[in-house]
RNA sequence: GGGGCUGUGGCGGAACCGGUAGACGCAGGGGACUUAAAAUCCCCUGAGCCAAGGCUCGUGAGGGUUCGAGUCCCUCCAGCCCCA
């Protein structure tokens, strides 16, 4: 060891080390214990920021934990590298995507190298690479044939008719297109999807399953799929045209149904509008167009809607109930057609209020009659059926059952389960994609791409002007092709699929990344699947784990692999959070321009306003990103890592602070500094015999609290990957070792030196592995801490001698005393009430009750002792 | 709008299953070392009383359950994230 500690000297030596040993290249056998770890692979921006230090060096830290513990640790790394940043970046300068992503990736992996992450590095893949997403096309083809891919053609779109392409909602916020400002028109548009639907029971039902997933996950995806039980009705148009047909929860309430309601984009909101209302028809839909689904959905939002002149007639009463089409109606939930019930639903009651429409009441309380027949809001609970001919006086639940068998009989509606979720639509008018593989031939009409055709590659030679569609479409080299079966004329489809495509299955490309024959191998996936351990952000709690575990099941069904879920424990990890400044006049402001006002408050250096000061995720929108590679040149990677492990519990939001990782560096050099000193000690010690029996008070008391800390380091790890605490526990120990007077010439002192120098190297290995090998070879080890072990806390160091207790009084804490553990709870007691404050605040009066506390857990120790007056 | 989460000192955060609130770190203060400064080492630091022993208040607000509530229940308030 150097008397000084030179993180970055270190820190090299030992990521050379790592490297020419190749320590973390994992072989597929399946000897051992094996463990998966997996981290969200990053999007290859070009620099990394600080989420990406927290998800992977949470990840390392368990990955490295587990390689401790004696795993065999499978731990490898990625790119994301598809996706629409590289392309819009492109159109802004040129610089085609392949080349920034190339270049981006390159940087990126030499800063993980730097903050010295473990990954199998032969492992690597990038799904910008034809070898990856090739795969996704095979998968295509595979889903084609097994119907789950189809042509959807009711999707609507965001077309921006300036640019002439379609946009994303996020880039169409308040109908207005993001890049040149125009107006955003709905369009139609045909759309490949994948029928995730198919699997909705399945996917819901298998989340019971994933215990180690967390709840707040499981309820958002419950929520997403939305299972809901109801049924389907037809009703008869008036015209006699095809029927209506309606979703609904409540049945029950049918006789209270007083007109129909369609959606805006329902496909026979023209058909059924009688012809003198039709140019009123057409003025209302294009207001309606202008609203977003969020303003139309919400419950007390503006109901606006207008009667289609034509009437349809209710199967259970054989009443005649005006059609209408109105705003709060979504064509893409249920079947895009609702029966209003204004008694019994908010919505229809306040779009019947203001319409004027009738409001019937058909459910009532239990034992309660309404006894004025006027509402003045809607009953929305379930109860007594009432006006509703032969099922009057059923309960809801009873009606619900009954009426939709009845309906099944006469053959016009069916008890049915309604989804929120809907199919996957996947495909992009975008060049940086998956190209999808199939060719149109006028002939022939859609013809698949051959197996043997695979990969169909992204074409290089592009133009980015952003306008006029998807890029692909206008390289006549990639459209015009031959048809596979006729080989006559044809072109090629130029969308190309959405990146969760990539992730959907890149965990499983991982244990077989250069298969040529498959996607991966049936054994791979056998010895190594379900990924133990996966780590990222809540924000992919519903799309990308969806789909994740979607395709997961269609690979089990391919006969790929042979699980059911993807991971067996999911770990979210919070987000970084930073301060940013916002003045209401010129938008967010970099930290370093804001200036300070006179009595101290922050203030626009444009306009010098007060700022609005928030605590934010870090972005770049918000101008309050920190950039990690100043702090990591400053204090090194382990300080780095330690920080942010130690600022928050990994699940909760941590708040960037510039002071944090100087903190850590130094409690990093205060260890380096207290074993350098003693270095010739930890040499020499490592042959005597650490016998607790031979220690003094002093020296007893710090092995105690060495073991207390293996204990802590250990269960904060295991149990709930609380670092942070794990991390103080070693602040701890080190605090209480800074105390101690070591005596070089008592042969136990040396002992305990190296036993805690050989504690710091084995449980800072998995935080700040740098200094732990460090450490490790100062103790005169010539292999890696890696494969050192995790020690184990000495029971008898455990059991404590001496415990404070404190004595209440009616719930006030009065006195605190020091006593033996092993007393029994009479003496105690006794003890209690003889102290002299206790008597005062006794005041004279028998004690009611006494009851003693004590610890769970080794030895049960009294904690503390209630006395009742 | 729907869904999810979070509120504890000047700040980040501890507190196992209801049992001594504030571990650990940052910032601040004091001392040692130094010609001096930095670095380092040691000590103090929730607020308010008090000569002292000690007392009162305190975990977003208000209620409740309990010998005892940061933790459990009810009603609010504030903030953040995701989806639309």
């Amino acid at each position: 060891m150097k008397e000084k500690y030179h993180a970055k000297e270190i820190e090299s030596k030992w990521q050379n080390y790592w490297r020419k040993h190749d320590v973390f290249h994992m072989d597929a056998d399946d000897s051992g214990k094996n463990f998966y770890t997996l981290e969200m692979f990053p999007y290859p921006s070009g620099d990394l920021h600080m989420g990406h230090i927290r998800v992977y060096s949470i990840g390392d830290a368990l990955a490295r934990y587990h390689l401790a513990r004696g795993f065999r640790v499978f731990h490898p790394m990625g790119w994301d590298a598809l996706g629409l940043p590289a392309e819009n970046a492109a159109i802004r300068d040129g610089v085609h995507p392949a080349v920034r992503t190339r270049k981006n990736i390159e940087r990126v992996k030499e800063q993980m190298q730097k903050m010295g992450w473990g990954y199998d590095w032969s492992r690597e893949i990038s799904t910008c690479d034809p070898e990856y997403y090739k795969w996704n096309q095979w998968f295509f083809l595979k889903m084609l044939e097994r119907d789950l891919v189809y042509r959807k053609t009711d999707s609507v779109v965001n077309w921006c008719p300036s640019c002439e392409t379609v946009i994303a909602n996020e880039q169409a916020e308040g109908g207005v297109c993001e890049r040149c400002g125009s107006d955003v028109a709905i369009r139609n548009m045909p759309e490949w999807a994948f029928r995730i639907t198919r699997y909705a029971d399945e996917l819901l039902d298998g989340l019971d399953v994933l215990e180690d997933w967390p709840d707040r996950i499981k309820t958002m995806q419950r929520n997403w799929i939305g299972r809901s039980t109801g049924a389907q009705v037809e009703f008869q148009v008036e015209d006699g045209s095809e029927p209506i047909e309606v979703f609904t929860t409540r049945l029950d309430t049918i006789y209270g149904c007083t007109y129909l309601v369609l959606a805006p984009e329902h496909v026979r909101v023209r058909q059924l509008t009688s012809r003198d209302k039709l140019s009123e028809l057409e003025r209302f839909l294009n207001k309606i167009a202008k609203q977003d689904r969020a303003y139309r959905s919400a419950e007390d939002a503006p109901k606006e809607g207008m009667f289609l002149g034509t009437y349809a007639i209710n199967p259970f009463n054989n009443e005649r109930v005006p059609i209408w089409v109105a705003n709060f109606v979504l064509a893409d939930y249920g079947t895009g057609a609702v029966m209003s019930v204004p008694a019994h639903d908010t919505r229809d009651f306040a779009f019947a209020k203001k319409y004027g429409l009738p409001v019937r009441i058909s459910i009532e309380p239990e034992h309660s009659a309404f006894d004025h027949k006027v509402l003045d809001k809607a009953y929305t609970k379930d109860g007594y059926l009432t006006n509703s001919g032969p099922y009057s006086a059923l309960s809801s639940e009873d009606a619900r059952v009954k009426m939709a068998e009845y309906a099944e009989k006469n053959a016009f509606g069916k008890a049915t389960v309604s989804f929120h979720l809907r199919d996957w639509g996947f495909s992009r008018q975008r060049y940086w994609g998956t190209p999808i593989p199939v060719i149109y031939c006028d002939k022939c009409g859609m013809v698949p791409v051959p197996y043997e055709d695979l990969p169909v590659v992204l074409p290089e030679n592009v133009e980015f002007t952003g306008k006029g569609g998807s890029p692909l479409a206008r390289v006549d080299e990639f459209v015009n092709t031959k048809c596979p079966r006729c080989n006559g004329p044809a072109a090629r489809e130029t969308d190309t699929m959405d990146t969760f495509v990539d992730s959907s299955w890149y965990f499983a490309r991982y244990l077989d990344p250069h298969n040529n024959e498959l996607p991966f191998s049936r054994n791979a996936a056998d010895i190594w699947l379900p990924v133990d351990l996966y780590v990222g952000g809540p924000e992919h709690a519903v799309m990308h784990l969806l789909y994740f575990r979607f395709w997961t099941k269609v690979m089990r069904d391919l006969d790929l692999l042979n699980v059911d879920e993807p991971v067996k424990r999911f770990l979210t990890q919070g987000m970084v959070c930073n301060w940013s400044s916002k003045c209401p006049d010129h938008g967010y402001i970099k930290r370093q321009d804001v200036k300070q006002g006179d009595d101290g408050t922050q203030i626009c250096p444009s306009c010098g306003k007060p700022l609005d000061r928030k605590l934010e995720k870090m972005s770049k929108t918000k101008l309050n990103g920190v950039s990690p590679d100043p702090f990591l040149e400053k204090f090194g990677a382990d300080a780095m890592r330690l920080f942010i492990l130690f600022a928050a519990p990994p699940e909760k939001d941590l708040e960037w602070s510039d002071q944090g990782p100087e903190g850590t560096f130094r409690f990093l050099r205060r260890i380096h500094d207290l074993f350098s000193r003693h270095e010739s000690l930890l040499k020499k010690g490592s042959d005597i015999d650490l016998k607790a029996s031979g220690l003094d008070r002093d020296a007893r008391e710090l092995w105690k609290k060495a073991n207390r800390t293996i204990e802590k380091v250990t269960n904060d790890v295991e149990r709930t990957c609380q670092f942070n605490t794990a991390v103080a526990a070693l602040m701890e120990m080190l605090n209480e070792a800074y105390k101690f007077e070591v005596r070089r010439d008592d042969e136990q002192h040396v002992a305990l030196i190296c036993f805690l120098a050989d504690i710091f190297a084995r449980l800072l290995g998995p935080f700040a592995p740098h200094l732990a090998e460090e450490l490790w070879q100062a103790l005169g080890h010539e292999d890696s801490v890696l494969y050192a072990g995790w020690p184990k806390a000495d029971r008898e160091a455990l059991v404590q001698e001496h415990v404070t207790v404190a004595i209440q009084v009616n719930g006030k804490v009065r006195a605190r005393l020091s006593i033996e553990a092993s007393l029994g709870d009479d003496d105690i007691s006794k003890l209690a009430l003889a102290d002299e404050n206790v008597i005062k605040h006794l005041g004279g009066e028998e004690p009611k009750k006494v009851i003693v506390i004590r610890t769970r857990g080794e030895g049960r120790p009294p904690r503390l002792v209630s006395v009742v007056v």
